[in-house]
DNA sequence: ATGAAAGCGCTAACAC
DNA sequence: GTGTTAGCGCTTTCAT
């Protein structure tokens, strides 16, 4: 019934606790947990110790309160339902857990209002940094509420006006690379399922793919579609009613691809020797042997585990400025375009029936 | 340069600055902010319109520490990357939005290691509440460590031996109601893709399953597989190259019945004349026309949104007793199983060439 | 190398 | 109705 006994009340124990428990003052404690200097190396032991037995786990939320920010990662991706942003938030968090950060995953919905609702709730709960993979188009506002450029880095999307970091796919380049290898085989009529008008990624994909096309003379339709499954379906019965539909498409995306190949199989149409079909992504899914859809990759777990790392060090060293990276993509030929011919080729150029002209 | 001033140094801020350039307590901004009883009116518009002025946002952190918690709630999944738990998070999200809460998604990966880590640093960031929908098998440090077992709902898993609160499908039935329906349609041997042996998911599904099929004298051959669709492959491989294939295959989950689909149309066997599939889950992606998979629907917004009510309501009212809700599933017929025949009727029990008899 | 003390921004008694 | 005060659990000078 005296001072200090190991086993406190019942609630979790407290600094005070192991201090007492130690015959320590707090501050030492507080040395000891945050690993700092000047700690008798018997008393570090000791308190260690006593930590251990008592099962004491210092409260973050102290911790940020005093200190400014917590160990916590808040991510912000557009559409959690949408297969891209899974992986990357995987990754991102391999990445953070490694550096010993959790990762907070936000759906903003695409919405401004609801993404900028969460960057303030993020913020003011300590998160140290953000990782903003939302496709909206509201980064100034953004910025504005964080307040530090270094605090947050873009995904996925290149912001326009501003000095923060991002970190990108080569679109243009990746739109090249598709539409240089379905003209090599030969198409001349090529369907692009794009984005939303403001979708950046989109109209990039398609710069790419227009300035392949032109140089060849071949043609290019576009339709309109919301990065969903739903758009390529619509897109290919929309060009289907015509009278000379695209010998190839393109989705903006996997997920919109995918939406393509299944509404094409649907009606009989053989992939790829009646039409060929291709995305952008190089999501797990449309990538397995499942579905052989050929597609642009985007690298998805470099993005995001690259786009970490830029945070951390900018949350660490504050001189650091700003950095973009820009990813280059690679095109990945599966089945959905390249048929079987060429699918026992070693990777050395057996050029099979492909001609490389144009 | 005297004592209160409007506009502070340059950090946010904090209760002080209101109380001060409104000319009152920090208690009566406290009050105010919380919509808390007792304050003129007067005061209370005046203290409103200083905030809104100053731009005064409360800090979570420290609010969370004085009370104990914060408006956030956890969200523990096995695999981000299974559409199933996007699509549970985002109901969840809705439902929490609503409430004013703020959602924490964390991947565990399946692993009790990371779950139990998780938990913790939920906890410990002052995390009012818990959803767990990973699916491993450490309940019971898991309801250790949160303490208390109204801050907890298990969803889409039946925790076994303890008192907590959950929401799951009926399982069995799902998995009778499907093989009823397979049976009827006159399928002699059925396939089952299953999960790991310890899913309970997977294996009450297979209870069902195997319970209508005894009934009928029907066969039921099970493969073990691991919730990816590259087990349906395996699976489909595996079967194909017996000399009695099922008719009628059933992925434990849609996500493994997709690679099945996959897998047979890579082989060319028409689906459902030669072989049917189905699956459980009723995933977005599945279930729209691109794919028609026949599925035992999980009402995964439903299972989100009550699991969500059920955890505030317990947060809210200590004194409620834990809850277990099961919800019945029900089959939801399309293309994989049922062909064209039926597809034009209207519900009303056009029974078509389906025999219900067994 | 260690301790004492002053907060971080807020809530919650308890006074008035 | 409103103000005073004592913390929540920790970090961080500044002494010693």
């Amino acid at each position: 019934m005296s001072g200090a006994r190991p086993a406190p009340g019942d609630r979790p124990p407290t600094i005070r606790d192991v201090a007492a428990a130690a015959g320590v003052s707090i501050a030492t404690v507080s040395r000891v947990v945050r690993d700092h200097q000047d700690v008798h190396t018997t008393t570090r032991e000791r308190v260690l110790q006593i930590i251990d037995e008592l099962g004491y786990r210092p409260s973050s939320l102290a911790r940020a309160l005093v200190s400014g920010y917590a160990r916590t990662i808040g991510l912000l991706v557009s559409d959690i339902t949408n297969p891209f942003y899974p992986q990357l938030a995987k990754s991102i968090e391999r990445e953070a857990r490694a550096a010993d950060y959790a990762v907070v995953i936000c759906n903003t919905e695409d919405e401004p209002r609801e993404s900028l609702r969460y960057v303030r709730r993020l913020l003011d709960q300590g998160t140290a940094g953000l990782v903003h993979a939302s496709a909206g188009v509201d980064e100034e506002r953004v910025l504005d509420t964080v307040g530090d450029v270094r605090r947050i880095v873009f995904v996925n999307r290149r912001p326009t006006s501003t000095a923060s970091s991002f970190v990108v796919s080569d679109n243009i380049t990746g739109g090249r690379l598709l539409a240089d290898h379905l003209i090599g085989l030969g198409h001349r009529r090529i369907g692009f399922i794009a984005g939303p008008p403001w979708a950046a990624n989109s109209r990039e994909r398609l710069t790419g793919l227009l300035a392949a096309a032109n140089a060849g003379s071949v043609e290019v339709r576009v339709l309109e579609g919301d990065f969903t499954p739903a758009s390529g379906v619509r897109a290919v019965e929309s060009w289907l009613s015509t009278s000379h539909p695209p010998t190839a498409i393109v989705g903006v995306s996997d997920q919109v691809a995918l939406g393509a190949v299944a509404a094409l199989g649907q009606r009989g149409i053989k992939i790829p020797s009646e039409i060929a079909v291709a995305g952008f992504d190089n999501i797990e899914f449309a990538a397995s042997q499942i579905i052989g859809l050929t597609s642009v990759a985007q690298h998805i777990d470099e993005m995001g585990r690259r786009s970490l790392r830029l945070l951390l060090r900018q949350l660490a060293a504050p001189g650091t400025r700003p950095q973009r990276i820009e990813l280059t993509p690679s095109l990945v030929i599966r089945r959905t375009t390249q048929g079987t011919r060429a699918e026992d080729a070693d990777g050395l150029g057996t050029a099979a029936a492909v001609s490389e002209d144009v």
